[in-house]
DNA sequence: CTTGTTTCCGAAAGCGCTTTCGGAATAAGC
DNA sequence: GCTTATTCCGAAAGCGCTTTCGGAAACAAG
């Protein structure tokens, strides 16, 4: 452990050339079995390894992919990157290659570190996550024919990989099943539509609320920030109007965690009172007051998958090839229910007054 | 965008040798300020950056730092490292540098993986995360004068650089305060004290159970995973014993959502009837049912100061002066409370029948 | 035994940059 | 005006590996 074995020295030491002991470890056909035990049984007695850098520069290959995280870290928006990240590592460790995560500061100057990221050559590959409605780094990265697989759609799908869960559906299944509770009033918990995510799940709600034969009410539509806060505040507004909905449906879990806060605080209990149902589906939702009832997404292996899907177009796989759509179910917990009939005496009464 | 601008090519366009140009861009002292300017405004106007691989390999310096995600990606344990990463990433991208992360299988494979990712080139410095009472991981760095950080303490942490948070104080504080609520009888509920940071915390609860003047009771200290699940079987074993305690300090939030489930599911109300403390201060904690009183923990930068502090490092700081110790602070919440005295009636109840 | 094939390895040119060294050109010193 | 210092750039040798090309040696074919 003098000094870290090189290339030249292991060949220096097998009296043979550097590159034909590249070769023999790269197992090129015009090296003779015999050498080749040879190169390869010094190589691995004297612990040579080949130098990454220098294998890279010369190859032209990065052996490399990059996890472009998502903002908006503050929030606890976030709770399965690292469930993700592991997931991806796992799949590249196999092959050697390293996993890079960036974090773009704002909107705009992402587009230009996405560039530089794929120009300066660190990189083979690019998992994109929570696109925008019309997103510019997918055009960016299709123009440029670079490799990446998306996690989440966007508008346009049809010409590169993604994963997604299928939301829209999710929110239908969801908006069904509080209908046959005997919900009519329900309200949509949304955030900004340029998150594509959040424009289909606002389109499952409102399809569905019209194929139920109920009338989509913007006053029952609230878009706000991704965040428990956000949800809290939202949900708020709407309890505290003149027709409140008995129910509510939340773009993420994280913000289903502010609605139940808003119910409680106003004298109700969720579930009973005030129906809400989330969705992601997280560990945590099963510990909130009530247990939430949730649409939960089959996270398990979307790291790994996203990992083998890149990994294949990479090595010239057809992005129209790599599109998985999986489904959301239901998770019932305590946080739904039929809606509430109010009795005579309570009647006239205010939620408040019924406390 | 033809093809990727290089030295070469600048070079010629500027009527310079390669070599010239690289140290007008690198602002060596021995360039003309003239000819500096014109290459710098060459350089920018042609959109030249310099290729990272090529760079690295002929400095020597990898301009990456890599950080090693703490395994136990199954349980809901980790909800900061994306947080984590985004502080990191953040301060590596303003030099340049990349962020990479890995993840080990098992425990012996990490210190072969480590081994080989400090001897490959592929980074210039290491972050590691929550350390083990005696980690070789540790004495592996520190033999190869790798510069590294570590993200916790681990026994002897007298000579290396490493961020934590003084969670033995904290514990300290959380007996107290039970104490001073009335409770003689608190359950530790922690994890296996090869991970130095349960060490510490049971530490800190003993001394100051010691220091309350109350018996250490080796049946009142449950070692369990750490989940939620681990958190509600150690409660609930302890809570059907005949001295069942009337508190609980839990070594992190997460396993403390398991003992509010375990006490809740004894038809008992976490905060009066049995008093509930957990460690960490996640955001996710102020909605549990009840409300759960954590010891916080300040994460609000530690990324970046686990950057700038591994950088300062790598830039030839000497680690011993690279320490800092920060205090969690009791979060009070809701599932604390003076010790539940039963009475004349229900004094020879059990829990159960109390309901 | 010659000619034509294969087999297998050495030589050398990169990959795209950095950095040391030496020397021409210019400035300073007397 | 000549010597001694400075200033500034070119030349060249790497960094550690890969890959193409050509040719000597070994084999097969006639």
């Amino acid at each position: 452990m003098t000094q870290r074995m090189s290339l030249k020295k292991l060949a220096a030491h097998l009296g043979l050339t550097e590159g034909t002991v590249s070769r023999a470890l790269n197992n090129y056909p015009d090296i003779s079995q015999k050498t080749r035990d040879r190169v390869q049984q010094a190589a691995s007695e004297l612990g040579y390894r080949a130098n990454p850098l220098a294998r890279r520069l010369a190859t032209g290959i990065a052996e490399a992919v990059a996890y472009i995280m998502p903002e908006n870290h503050s929030t606890i928006s976030e709770p399965f990157v690292a469930q993700l990240l592991a997931g991806l590592g796992e799949t590249l460790s196999e092959r050697g290659w390293d996993l890079l995560v960036t974090q773009s500061v704002s909107a705009e100057e992402e587009a230009d570190m996405l560039h530089r990221l794929i120009t300066s050559g660190r990189v083979s590959g690019v998992v994109l996550s929570r696109p925008l409605k019309n997103d510019a780094r997918i055009k960016l990265l299709q123009k440029a024919k670079f490799p990446f697989i998306v996690h989440g759609r966007s508008v346009e799908y049809q010409d590169y990989a993604w994963y997604d869960v299928d939301s829209k559906a999710a929110f239908v299944a969801a908006v069904d099943h509080l209908v046959a509770l005997g919900h009519a009033r329900i309200g949509f918990i949304g955030a900004p539509t340029y998150y594509n995510f959040a424009q289909m799940r606002l389109d499952g709600y409102k399809e569905a609320i019209v194929n139920n034969g109920l009338p989509v009410d913007p006053d029952l539509i609230q878009i706000t920030e991704l965040s428990d806060d956000g949800g809290e505040l939202a949900a708020g507004d709407l309890l505290d109007r003149k027709h409140a909905p008995t129910a509510f449906l939340c773009v993420t879990d994280t913000q289903a965690f502010g609605a139940l806060a808003a119910i409680r605080a106003r004298g109700l209990v969720p579930g009973k009172h005030v129906s809400v149902i989330g969705y992601d589906g997280l560990r945590f939702s099963r510990h909130t007051n009530p247990p939430l009832t949730t649409m939960a997404q089959p996270q398990a292996h979307s790291g790994r998958l996203l990992g083998d899907m890149l990994l294949a177009i990479i090595d010239g796989g057809d992005p129209k090839d790599f599109q998985v759509l999986r489904s959301a179910e239901l998770m019932r917990r305590k946080s739904d229910g039929p809606v509430w009939v109010e009795t005579s005496e309570t009647m006239s009464k205010t939620w408040e007054e019924q406390t």
